[in-house]
DNA sequence: GACGAGATTGGGAACGTTCCCAAAAGCATC
DNA sequence: GATGCTTTTGGGAACGTTCCCAATCTCGTC
């Protein structure tokens, strides 16, 4: 086969000539449909053959309007849970008969925006967005408009109606940090990283200087720790960039279970331990301040893998040792963490999963068998105890 | 602007219509080529703006033969290494003004193919691989008689002639074991994944037809195992399932580096404590085949971060600690390694910086400037020494 | 006012497919 | 042999762009 080595790769006209048929017959061969007697059939199958015919679906996406090809935005494929999930992604794609078209954007809004106008420019059939942001939508609201196809991963944004599959982000964290409480911890740290330091600026209203930003985004993560909540807000007119709003719907939903869990136990100002940092920034160097509190923590939540290897080695430079003198609990089961020793406890989420029924209700939204609503798909977590938790340390 | 919110996006004849030219006109004012009067030219970009025109990509790449897409098939996007190499990838190519395809082949063969075949269809410009076998590469042999452009990543295939980005997998091999040597140890085990279960099984014999192929392959690449140094050939007709042809260049090339050490040193058999598992396969599992041994190696060197792990987790639960009864040397700089203590003393491969230079490389093959000899970017390794390294002890 | 050079413009074709529809062929029935 | 039905076939158009080329316009010069 293939005997033709021609320069140009064979096409239907060319199929159709060697196998004495028209276009039009070529194609229904070839694609099988409408009607072609058996002859015609074979003959066209077996011109195919000999050319090494492959159909261009380029062309074929021109007509039919569809490409097969998913865009995934995420923020950083580095990131062991994105990582995951993006090989969830790839793997139920394949088996759905679709491409991954991938984009990474280091939770910039800039190039997040810029990402989803190419995948729309480029005509994927539908779209998996970890959005950087849960405010600055303007993009996937577009998107919305122009019926393409979106499901949220791992992130909400409630002023958009699409699909979402998430975990209940809220329960775990509460969960989590119920269990440090139950060992008897009082004092208990949260570092995370949100949002990016890019939007922040902008929101701050000013957007020059690259420096500035970072310290306005300073002020903004120290002013995140005074809450959102309603009861907290009346600190005086003036404190307004003291009131950030909490950039990915992750962290926000993490941080109420967090404080829900300590208002249960009765404790308050549930934001003298919590640490929101930009991406990028190092949470080691989060997790160093709390340390160095009068009162430091005597137990650190963190909500990413990450973010945990940040705070571990900020405990280990402070000279602690966990969980003798700090315990820790972090989301995402990474692959160290039940090798490293202590071995950590960890909020598992079923990383591949997410990613594969994202798109599997992605693919039920193109080929139009779903629901008009739309689905918020919540996948379970699950609570990995391992030896990172023990009671606080005796004084 | 967009206030026509039209069902049907707007196209050139719509802007034309709209500005009162024609398609002609509109098409090149907006790409911005031939010569349009100034006046023609403002009309039309307002025309498009005001209908929100977007350019269908696929339209354009049907005319103009280019995608602006690149193909990366890679084995494991989950493995850290594949995860920052694609993050170096996806920001490349954002760079130069590319999108990414990704496959996901696990090491598999047929989908590697089956991926590869993908990507042609969907006439991406040029593709980036790290191949799953060197030996098996009809697929990519048609890709370079298609004169589709093609940059191996990280592993290369000697009959293969095309621009490659690796390490000196073989020199950074020999320079880590013979620290090692150097710390006095003189048993010391490799443990590596090489090669997908299915080509293995294939090669074995049994699978059907069309594999026969295969089976030569596994000739060849045994051959290739053996070291290609004659001396060490004669090991005995039934030692074969002793020695498992390691698939891929890098695994070939860092074993011989460890032989090549092991071998200056004057030690023989050099293979005595290696363990090649296949892809999938527990490396803890091999490693405690190694550690059970009447005479059990003093120092393990492993040949990813993954493995690392697997072998970790062995020597802890065998009872042994590192660097006191084991030392341990890796290639990767996971995130964990500096974190976990001891510190693991690793090879570090600028990971992204080798996705990076595969793109460009890739790019200005599919742009015409770059010469007609393949170009073969070696990037250097970097030994960063921790903790994991001790001397045996003594018994 | 005729001429030519250069800028500007628009129509037609092309890319490779699928889709629509009308024509042709096959075949049984009256 | 004419009629009607079904199967098979092929030509034309369409998708939305870019490219080629000939036609037109502009304008200075003799």
């Amino acid at each position: 086969m293939t005997s033709h080595r021609s320069q140009r790769p064979a096409t239907i006209p060319d199929v159709a000539r060697e196998a004495g048929v028209s276009r039009s017959t070529a194609s229904r061969a070839l694609a099988d449909y409408g009607s072609v007697s058996p002859d015609a059939r074979e003959r066209v199958h077996a011109a195919a053959a000999k050319l090494g015919y492959r159909p261009n679906q380029l062309a074929r996406s021109m007509i039919t309007g569809r490409t097969h090809t998913l865009g995934v935005v995420v923020a950083d494929i580095q990131n062991p849970f994105f990582a995951g999930a993006t090989r969830g992604i790839a793997d139920a794609a394949r088996a759905a008969g679709y491409q991954v078209l991938l984009a990474n954007t280091d939770e910039d809004l800039t190039q997040e925006r810029s990402a989803v106008k190419m995948l729309r420019d480029k005509h994927v059939d539908g779209i998996i967005i970890a959005p950087a942001s849960s405010s600055s939508t303007a993009h996937l609201v577009a998107l919305r408009e122009a019926r393409c196809p979106l499901v949220l991963l791992d992130r909400e944004v409630p002023s958009l109606d699409t699909d979402t599959v998430t975990v209940d982000n809220r329960g775990a964290a509460e969960d989590a940090v119920r269990r440090l409480l139950e060992a008897g911890h009082r004092r208990i740290g949260m570092v995370t990283l949100g949002g990016s330091g890019e939007e922040r600026a902008a929101q701050e209203g000013r957007h020059g200087g690259a420096d500035r930003r970072e310290e306005t985004d300073r002020h903004r993560a120290a002013g995140r720790a005074d809450g959102g909540e309603g009861p907290q807000r009346g600190h005086g007119p003036d404190r307004r960039r003291a009131e950030p709003p909490a950039q990915v719907s992750t962290g926000v939903e993490r941080a109420e279970g967090f404080r829900a869990a300590l208002h249960a136990a009765g404790l308050k100002d549930p934001d003298t331990y919590v640490r929101v940092g930009v991406h990028g920034q190092d949470p080691a160097a989060l997790t160093t301040e709390l340390l160095r509190l009068p009162q430091p923590p005597t137990a650190l939540f963190t909500t990413d893998s990450l973010i945990a290897l940040g705070a571990l080695s900020a405990v280990q430079e402070a000279g602690l040792r966990v969980p003798d003198d700090v315990s820790l609990i972090t989301f995402d089961d990474a692959d160290w963490t039940s090798v490293i020793r202590p071995r950590v406890s960890v909020v598992a989420q079923p990383v591949q999963e997410l990613g594969a029924r994202a798109v599997r209700a992605l693919v039920a939204r193109i080929e139009g068998r779903s629901q008009a609503r739309s689905e918020h798909i919540v996948l379970d977590t699950t609570f990995v105890s391992r030896d990172s938790v023990a009671p606080p340390p005796s004084r």
